[in-house]
DNA sequence: CTGAAAGCGCTTACAG
DNA sequence: CTGAAAGCGCTTACAG
């Protein structure tokens, strides 16, 4: 029932909770002999060590804080992997995964901070210029960032390759004779925050990859609708008809890009190729043809979040910056340039 | 810093910890005078009570686990809201929520349970047949249920009103004169749970209501993607082509349902109505026409779980079941019988 | 109204 | 290798 405690377990063995509590934390050595009984004990009375008491006694909480922005970005399918994935990697580590919204001017931040909570703080959706970030190294917490700030360095911190995923993405398309790429992104609607990373980044690494490879190119942004999506991307064909190639970081927009396409007289995958960059799996199922894409690691970033920050925690190790590029996910939405 | 202790305060303020403590806590009367020392000195030292020591000497540690199913059912973008608003609702009341996926046999729950790292567990995804439940009562640890099992009486829960949801949309499809409504739902695919509640009363909600209306009906499923709702709307339609609104209950397949309404040769509104049942608003504007649905609760069901299992742990109280429609998301999908 | 003191269940120098 | 005891920072009868 949990109510067992150290001392029962004790009291049983017939040894003093000093003991017990060596063998649990496997902090001295203890003879096999004891060190069985003990271990009985424990089995028999089901004894689990109570945290909060452990945590008074070493002064830390073995929780971490998953601070996000509760309202102002809306968090996609792609979140929830990279939730439950960060608390089981905690959880692998003995550690627990307490869920922090908080708005992203970091009020509410403190206070979390000085309550003794939590030893450390996972942050998503970093901005370019961020005031939690602010915060917390004020304040001295230990945190990593999942994305990161204009200067993040010095910092701990995983973020997606964007270079690697752009680069990916255009390696494909020009494999099968591509010369003329399209980027549709996220302008303006409620969503688009100043200064978002990985749209900067993503847009940065287009331009830069583009004029490396000298294809021919266009940028251009849409809200976060389908019927956005829809109006650009005809509005985009009918401009640049020689376009053969859309990618689309803008999640909400990628269903009306292909609806796009079509209302433009033009079949995707036949006449237009459409790349989704950076989005879950999940969209591609929900679309027909099936779309082809990039698609997020959050698995892969929830888990060395967390890996990074308890290494931090644990022995003070500074992980170097791990970026991670977007995976390719088949579909149909790619084919050969017209 | 968080290093300040209550009883620094108490030196500052000249007086005892327990006095520091009653006006904290507010557990006793204490003299104005003796209150202003002590909340100046609180705030000149920004002192915040250690939730460790309390946790410890209260013997509850203001930790709320929301457990869910890591591995076995996806999880869309209407958790995240919920989430958000569970842990918001926590906060609100001075409790944490902590994530915590584990598998649906109940592996790893019981030691979750012993280890008094929370005080009370909110269950999501909760199956009609569900074995975390029986390890939750055995364990006598404070539950809450998002959603119910077959015969929940006796638990404390919130759920989606299935009856009210599926009422409303068939109120809305006949003012508009349908006669002739199908109800899409999920079959097989690796996301479909044997006894998954919101579809088996969907299911029983659809028949019963149709019945009662005397309307004309169709129930058919299909697996979780755009291809497979494609392929079963041209069937439908083929078979029963006097069918002039749908409801689709299968969030991966609804825009598929919308490709096959036209592949039928058909227009959506003109020709057929769709409705989608239970699923966030994000996949509206995803898709275009921007899709009419009865949204999932998932910020009002958040709130109430923790309120219902807040006010359990810290009065007794019993909620009685809360049941919450789905709300109307208008869109460009419903129109007028053909 | 205020305080001294025991107690919550662990950990960890320190002594033996 | 094992244990007695102090201490982590609170709360709360109990006494005054």
């Amino acid at each position: 029932m949990g109510v067992t405690t150290m001392q029962d377990v004790a009291d049983r063995a017939g040894v003093s909770i000093a003991t017990v509590s060596y063998v649990v934390n496997g902090t001295k050595a203890v003879t096999p002999a004891t060190r069985a009984k003990i271990e009985a004990a424990m089995a028999d009375l089901n004894f689990q060590r109570n945290r909060a008491a452990r945590a008074l006694a070493i002064r830390r909480t073995q929780n971490l804080a998953l601070v996000y922005p509760a309202l102002e970005r809306r968090l996609g399918a792609t979140s929830v992997e990279f939730l439950t994935s960060a608390a089981t990697a905690a959880n692998r580590s003995d550690y627990h995964l307490t869920l922090w919204p908080v708005s992203n001017d970091a009020v509410g931040l403190k206070d979390l901070l000085s309550a003794g909570l939590v030893d450390g703080v996972l942050l998503m959706e970093v901005l370019l210029d961020d005031p939690r970030v602010t915060t917390l190294r004020d304040a001295g917490t230990p945190f990593a960032m999942i994305g990161r700030t204009a200067d993040p360095s010095g910092e701990l911190y995983a973020d997606i390759d964007f270079d690697a995923t752009v680069s990916a993405a255009l390696d494909r398309l020009e494999s099968l004779g591509h010369r003329y790429v399209a980027l549709i992104g996220e302008r303006g609607g409620t969503g688009a925050l100043p200064g978002y990373g990985p749209q900067v980044r993503t847009d940065e690494a287009f331009a830069r990859l583009v004029a490396e490879r000298g294809l021919r190119s266009v940028t251009v942004g849409c809200e976060q609708t389908a019927s956005a999506g829809s109006d650009i991307t005809q509005q985009l064909l009918a401009e640049h008809p020689e376009v053969t190639a859309i990618l689309v970081r803008n999640e909400q927009a990628t269903l009306g890009v292909m609806v796009g396409v079509r209302q433009a007289g033009l079949r995707v995958p036949d006449d237009v190729s459409v790349i989704a960059l950076g989005t879950t799996g999940d969209i591609s199922t929900m679309s027909s043809p099936a779309l082809t894409m990039m698609q997020s690691p959050g698995e892969e970033l929830g888990r060395l979040g967390v890996e990074i920050l308890v290494d931090y925690l644990e022995s003070g190790t500074r992980t170097p910056p791990q970026l991670v590029p977007c995976t390719f996910l088949p579909g149909a939405s790619v084919a050969p340039a017209r």
